[in-house]
DNA sequence: TGTATTATGTTGTCACTGTCAAGATAAAGA
DNA sequence: TCTTTATCTTGACAGTGACAACATAATACA
């Protein structure tokens, strides 16, 4: 009964939706069009519309599920490490959240664009609002004596900006990405002791 | 004569370069394209074409010179604090960049763009290496024990990320915008120490 | 000087885009 | 069964980047 297929068509808003993250998977961000995202789902141009209305709110929701994966894979990065300490939990987000960044390059992208290509639907602030409450939380676990935002902000920062050289291809090439990696991460941990 | 004008219309290269700028300072990036820069400096769409074979490269050349007034920038804020330590030239470079990523925050995005709108010039290139050279050198300067590299690559990071989150408006509300980049400026610091 | 060459700018066209409006179709409800 | 409503298609419009053909003006060269 959760599986109605209400209209005539089957569900198209998640064949939309699926869609358009392969072709953020496979082709330039700048090739990704509403009516190629149709094309693949096998729709008319117009047909996204009665789902969403613009393209950004595809994008946006687009992104919306991104955040959600995101905070799943971090979570589950943090309770596999052992021992469970808080400094290994935030460690272990860190090693998830580059590898996410890494391996879905396109959609990350999304979720924290310069530009407006996502309408900031509801489901979008919640869901990335979610992301920020999970590191925050992540943080304060630490117990170190400062505003534990502040320290998230840092941690966010540092973390979102090296994926972000990483995937524009910012990094000296004569540096090993592991290294970079670790070293930033651990440096992460001593800057934050300080806050 | 260095001022010749040296064909028919004046230097309409250095024109379209401006309206460039200005387009992006005053509208939304998806608005600004090649025929309206051209419109903004009068002339026809396809005038352009014989100084920017296509809008990455105009683009291109606009992030170039966003890295040389970047790199200028930071060397006058690093030269102008006292005293003259090597952490004090760190931390003015930080506060410089932010405030240079927050001004031209348009042409910032550009110079750091995820998509591909910037054709990878050879001048974008060789403008982008001298802002990580002086920002290798400043690291290095600190002497600390590790790879300098590495430290640049942290501070470069967090500096950058900051910029970022706060440009798409990711900073939680209740924290003021001062206390976050002081206190992020002195974690990456402390940070490096431990590099 | 006068002519040929080359750099520059214009006009016109193409395929493509996002969005809208009008119509067709099929599911759901009376 | 008939009506209503949600969904999808077709067709249109203004906008885009890029290209080709042409016009014009600055330069090079005879």
């Amino acid at each position: 009964m959760s599986e109605t297929k209400p209209y005539h068509h089957g569900d198209l808003r998640e064949q939309l939706l699926q869609a358009g993250e392969q072709a953020l998977a496979e082709m330039p961000m700048a090739q990704v069009s509403l009516r190629e995202i149709a094309r693949k789902a096998g729709v008319s141009h117009a047909a996204p519309k009665h789902h969403f209305p613009t393209l950004g709110d595809l994008m946006g929701e687009i992104a919306a599920r991104g955040f959600q994966r995101f905070v799943a894979a971090l979570d589950e990065a943090a309770n596999s490490i052992t021992p469970q300490t808080a400094e290994n939990r935030l460690l272990a987000m860190g090693r998830a959240y580059l590898r996410f960044a890494e391996v879905n390059s396109a959609v990350y992208t999304l979720m924290f664009d310069q530009r407006d290509s996502c309408s900031m639907t509801p489901h979008l602030v919640e869901t990335s609002l979610e992301a920020w409450g999970q590191l925050e939380n992540a943080v304060a676990a630490l117990r170190v004596s400062g505003n534990a935002s502040i320290g998230a902000m840092f941690v966010w920062s540092t973390v979102h900006g090296l994926a972000m050289l990483k995937s524009t291809h910012r990094l000296p090439p004569h540096l090993t990405l592991h290294a970079v990696e670790e070293n930033t991460l651990r440096m992460i941990v001593t800057g934050i002791a300080t806050l």
